[in-house]
DNA sequence: TAGAGATTGTTCGGATGCGAATAATCTCAG
DNA sequence: CTGAGATTATTCGCATCCGAACAATCTCTA
């Protein structure tokens, strides 16, 4: 998502190519930073962290979920991760074939699936997430302290309103 | 991305399974609702801007990119879009066959392909966007004017920095 | 002017990622 | 108690998505 242009020159490049049409261009500078700035935060924490592991986002994100909440429901996974079910089969299924979990039929709900991480799962995360939290903060440090309450305020109050339209 | 769980019930949950490892659960606040918001908003796009035109969002973010730079070359879609060399190859294949890009072999490089929109393509793009710009503004708007700019500003320092690193 | 090294787009194999269809299970009105 | 409708995880088909290997092309040194 670096981009070879500077931004000036892609923000004027922009306004020319558009400057017939009467654009939020402010709106449209959130919007692009905001994927840039998810894009960008993801592939550093992927390189740094997970790459040594062998685990995609995906995978990891279902790891710590599970971690947190676990016993959990595979729908309660897919919803808290933000993936549909259908992508959580193949990712269980993936982790399960490596032992760092395991599915359990519900007693209660025949329908429902109870995932757990083994002893094997437990451990890695144990060891994985203290290096993924000090990454989260070395990226969060570039915004002054002050200023991260502020600045998580406003990335909740986008989500909740693009989730709820 | 929702969440069954409120956000106060997930952090209680988090800190009690967490309380032993000493982490900047401020740090996790930020990158974790940064993903929300970016997944959010792009979930929000696709289902009220693309969805009717059957395009996923990589393909959007390509025509998107060579509608302002055209003729451009597909390295530079790669870098300004955020994914590989190997992923584009396919989405130019399923956008040519679409009739909205053509590729062309640049005459000065014979390594170089060179990609431009088709009129359909433009056609396109110019009946898309202010749709997809409409809804930018509205997301934007859940941030006070007066904070945008600021909003905008720590998006652009968190890239930076995940970038360079 | 060779030719070794660098750069580029594509191919390949495998892992996401999703909507729609499906089978299993539960709920609840009648 | 029964069966129609709702809910769930999985399967299926297809479109991304990526790292690594590859062939084509360019660059630049000797």
């Amino acid at each position: 998502m670096a981009g070879q242009h500077t931004l000036a020159e892609t923000e004027r490049q922009v306004s020319e190519r558009l400057s017939h049409m009467n654009l939020d261009f402010q709106a449209m500078a959130v919007a692009s930073n905001l994927f840039r700035a998810a894009s960008a935060v993801r592939n550093h924490l992927e390189r740094t962290v997970l790459a040594a592991s062998g685990l995609s986002w995906t995978a990891f994100v279902v790891l710590w979920v599970t971690w947190i909440w676990e016993p959990i429901e595979t729908r309660q996974i897919a919803d808290e991760g933000g993936f549909s079910k259908a992508t959580l089969t193949g990712v269980l299924n993936t982790l399960e074939g490596r032992g760092y979990l395991v599915r359990e039929k519900s007693k209660d709900d025949g329908r429902l699936v109870l995932v757990s991480l083994t002893d094997s799962g437990r451990k890695l995360m144990d060891g994985l997430f203290p290096e993924f939290n000090k990454q989260e903060q070395k990226i969060s440090s570039v915004v002054d302290e002050k200023n991260q309450t502020l600045f998580a305020d406003m990335l909740r109050a986008v989500t909740a309103f693009a989730e709820e339209q």
